[in-house]
DNA sequence: GATTAAATTTGACGCGCGTAAAATTTTAGA
DNA sequence: TCTAAAATTTTACGCGCGTCAAATTTAATC
């Protein structure tokens, strides 16, 4: 760097300050800078940078589940959104396991992020863990809330999205039972379990579960398994099923093709099948997936603006800001 | 450092050189460093450590596409048997975009790695500037070949693994035409094109193309509507449909679905469709996928043994090694 | 053209650690 | 117990940059 300020004209110090936020100098200054930086093409070295900045401008991103197309459609979203805001987003997947999440948010704090946006595991992670980190770091979580852990929270409103297909179902056809996990990882699972029940009795029906054994991430593997159990044993106590996400669906939709039985609306279908989440796959299973789709670029667009701001204000926010996004739904075949 | 050797009695060096490697110092003194660690809890600053390294112990992992579960479970894989190695592994994804590749490995420049596991967009990678990257960081190719590119290139056989899924479906009933996108973004798809043509002509069969028009990597999408286009015009020229890879597979089933072909072996059934890759949903389309896995743990395995063995070695290897993997018929019900 | 504020330069220190060379201690082998 | 080899300590320098304070230059205002 002091080779490239004698080469170029121009003090280090002013440089530095050039790296730091271009618009910090003179407008012909930065001209100087840039046409420079075309000749001698110099690069800072990101290390000496970042050890005596207080503040790098790294930001992290943990999700849950990486392999799960979702959470990689979120990752996709979010990655261009920070480098816009000339921040270095670092993607971190806890693979479902709650200590790989740890693992991440430590090997987050040796880079001292300025911020991270974190999806949590949810009811599995080790939320002592987690809310330790959270202190130390400005942190907004997302998708899934621990509650008082982080500095802000945005979601899906589950109790209106799952009410939603929950009337949709009812109005045309018979009400649904829900299809979930007995012990499911994802915390939202139990949102929507309570919102299914609420907006069944509000609909005067008794509601009915139906329980799939498992455990992990492999939804489809357990829709699947589970679908194949239920349909064999005639346990469905409805022509309907609304699955508590689209993976689990898609596993259960498997499993009645496997067992012949038609699943859509209409003359001829023995069964509908509905989802949660408007999953990147639920276009393309047979029949195609009525679902109801969550708005992920108002909750990853809005999480990375709060989390610019707590890092452009410098300290964190007093009140713990939190907003529940509406789902829509999204009608396709199978419901 | 310096104060947590006075507190633990260890010259800094020395500490130094155990965080470089816990096995280069005498096992008494690790174990004093080691339990002085449990008491302070110091942690060594990671800019200030790879500022002085002439080599950082970051691994690269960058991959085509992220979104695409099967990239997603190729680089669930890598993580850990990077970590298990003692590197870091830094995951980006290229989005299927050529640019982002290149920005991808420019920002891999500036923190130095030790070495990089590449999975190349391919065709539409911009090669020089993917090759000047090659030049300067030990770099090894996997699952898409850049030829020249690379210290050593590992990947799939598909002329193996297209010529064992033409044979199947040739000897279980009608050959096979291929279906594959007119511009497909993945190289590989060329090598199974020829694969195909050569296989069915040394069966004595007349290769039969069906082109999907389309660009990028939405291949669902593509398969999807390319697929009902297909069926339409009624230009299926036999019962079989092999798809050039298992995600236009998928879009093609749930067009079959959509226009009342049941599709599967034996009777009552009006069309075979088989795919290449064994995607992580591949199981759990209606009906399930009848396909050929690639050997993926031996090729990422492979690709990482040998980055690391070049980086052990401290220079380039003079010869580029390269290595196919076979692949594996997984029957299911589509075929 | 004078005044003032803003931007830049100069000079200097320090960040937290890698790393080298020489001196010292510890360990292993006979 | 002695000796050579290995490990450790001491001492010291430097990496590439952030950052500060004071001096200087530049640009904007009147």
């Amino acid at each position: 760097m002091e080779e490239f300020a004698t080469l170029s004209g121009i003090s280090r110090p002013t440089l530095s300050k050039y790296f730091n936020d271009p618009t910090s100098v003179r407008a012909s200054t930065r001209e100087r800078i840039e046409a420079a930086l075309r000749r001698y093409e110099y690069k800072p070295n990101v290390y000496a940078i970042n050890q005596n900045r207080q503040l790098t401008r790294n930001i992290g991103i943990v999700v849950p589940f990486l392999a799960d197309p979702f959470f990689a459609e979120v990752a996709r979203g979010l990655e261009p959104l920070c480098a816009q805001s000339g921040f270095n987003p670092i993607l971190l997947s806890s693979h479902g396991d709650p200590d790989r999440e740890v693992e991440n948010l430590e090997s987050l704090i040796s880079i001292k992020p300025a911020g991270v946006l974190l999806a949590p595991l949810g009811r599995r992670s080790r939320k002592e863990d987690v809310a330790a980190f959270c202190r130390d770091i400005p942190t907004v979580l997302f998708d899934c809330d621990i509650e008082g852990v982080g500095d802000a929270f945005f979601g899906s409103n589950n109790t209106q999205s799952v009410r939603l297909i929950v009337e949709y179902l009812s109005r045309t056809g018979q009400p649904p039972a829900l299809f979930e996990m007995r012990n499911a990882p994802n915390p939202n699972a139990n949102k929507r379990h309570a919102a299914y029940e609420k907006a069944m009795r509000d609909l005067g029906q008794e509601p009915m579960f139906l329980l799939a054994e498992g455990s992990g991430w492999d939804f489809e593997e357990v829709g699947l398994r589970e679908g194949r159990r239920l349909i064999d044993a005639n346990a469905l106590p409805t022509d309907t099923v609304l699955c508590s996400n689209d993976r689990l669906a898609i596993g259960f939709l498997a499993a009645a093709y496997e067992k012949g039985m038609r699943v859509g609306i209409g003359h001829g279908h023995a069964l509908r099948v509905a989802g949660h989440d408007d999953h990147p796959y639920a276009g393309y299973t047979g029949p195609a997936l009525t679902t109801v789709s969550q708005d992920y670029d108002a909750i990853t667009g809005t999480s990375l603006d709060r989390l610019l701001s707590i890092i452009e204000a410098g300290r964190r926010p007093t009140i713990r800001e939190t907003e529940l996004f509406d789902g829509t739904l999204v009608m396709r075949r199978s419901a």
